[in-house]
DNA sequence: TAGTGGTCTAGACCACAGG
DNA sequence: CTGTGGTCTAGACCACTAC
């Protein structure tokens, strides 16, 4: 098991911090001569410590060391800017796509629509010191919010909603498993197709009890770290 | 990318229930045939399959379907064969090491323990329906529950906790984050070193506020699913 | 344009599972 | 014992990045 020994000394590399956060890993062509293997057997190695979270690729640009996770309490209300600012990141969310479109078999699942009911799609792609780390879908009910679309989009959503709707949000329902990067994010992200990622949803539910919103929430699986504390009355 | 093409192939033809949960797929060599491709390239498929959760492997046995998900409620206190059952799956739990032992480094920082600690550690294998889906690696204060070892482990810890010691568990801290097996638990769960996996660690915390129990649940990625809902004062 | 990562082929050997 | 999965080699071509 060559790539075992190859995957635990770049390891080894990393956590004696030989090799800083966000630094290239030289050419699969130079590892695979320095370890005297093939590229194939090298990518193995790479690929263990990509599931492992140590390393991650931007498509066609290389290999990199992760940077540590954010860690996110899923016990709060989420607002990434400020948890990542909390956290000694610099921040940034870039609204990529941004249209009214017939709700989709998901969205009238967990929002309670109507079949052809029209729901607002907004994806954003989230960066952490400009790197890319997550690629948030969300679906709204349109008739709460008439109008959202002409507003900026790229800074806190819940705040928005309850400044010019005044919706507010009081419950959530969350939905965490592991998962891939299908086409489409992996291109937005500049990750790649089939890298392992954490799928985070979320139902925001109003005062009156109405799902209101829908949001995927896609995340590079290292990037994140997921915390809480939960209190037992008496079971 | 045939990789892809071969990966969509296999996946429609379990998502139409072509292919029954548990069912074992054909030999690689087989499939590589069927694709008109070789096994590596088949392999590769096969391994985003793995890393979606919707195939998964048992080391040489062979390629296998993946069941539905466990779907666990992080803001309940989690009791493995209530919530199996609850969810019309067959739970069992075997006890794979049991043994008194000096903290190690991640023990003695959750639980907050002086250096040379003796700890119960406490490794059980979980089953649903016959297939190992998680370890979990308990380390408990060893000076509140004397004798610890000499009861029967396979059941409900929480339980003979209370029972036995009155030891109350009031709060829980989680950390979850996605991970990889290691050559260990792969081993011991007939896994494969470097199979995606749910990393979930809690602390236990009883009435006084005392960290008794720092648990370390390694999960088969796809077996879980989590689910809790979240009530916001406001912010 | 040179080098890189992404993808693919056509083999091979070994250790283990299952009959 | 046979077939399988696990691992590895030594190439190759293409599309894209970075310069």
């Amino acid at each position: 098991m060559q790539y075992i020994r190859i995957k635990d000394a770049i390891k080894e590399q990393i956590q004696s911090g030989q090799l800083a956060a966000g630094a290239k890993l030289p050419s699969e062509r130079k590892l695979a001569d320095t370890f005297k293997t093939t590229r194939v057997t090298l990518r193995e190695a790479l690929s263990l410590l990509e599931t492992d979270g140590l390393i991650y690729r931007e498509d066609r640009r290389g290999w990199f060391i992760s940077h540590r996770a954010l860690h996110l309490d899923l016990s709060l209300p989420f607002v990434f800017s400020s948890v990542a600012s909390a956290q000694g990141r610099v921040p940034s969310i870039e609204v990529h796509r941004a249209e009214s479109v017939m709700a989709n078999h998901e969205s009238t699942t967990y929002l309670s629509l109507l079949p052809f009911t029209e729901v607002f799609n907004i994806g954003r792609i989230h960066r952490l010191d400009g790197r890319a780390v997550m690629y948030a879908d969300h679906y709204v009910r349109a008739e709460r919010l008439p109008n959202l679309l002409q507003h900026p989009l790229d800074g806190n959503l819940a705040e928005l909603y309850r400044e010019n709707w005044q919706l507010h949000i009081s419950k959530c329902c969350y939905t965490v498993r592991s998962s891939t990067f299908d086409a489409l994010i992996a291109t937005t992200i500049k990750s790649t197709v089939g890298a392992p990622s954490l799928r985070i949803s979320r139902v925001h539910i109003d005062e009156a009890g109405v799902a209101q919103e829908y949001v995927i929430e896609h995340w590079r699986h290292n990037a994140i770290s997921l915390d809480m504390t939960v209190g037992f009355g008496d079971s």
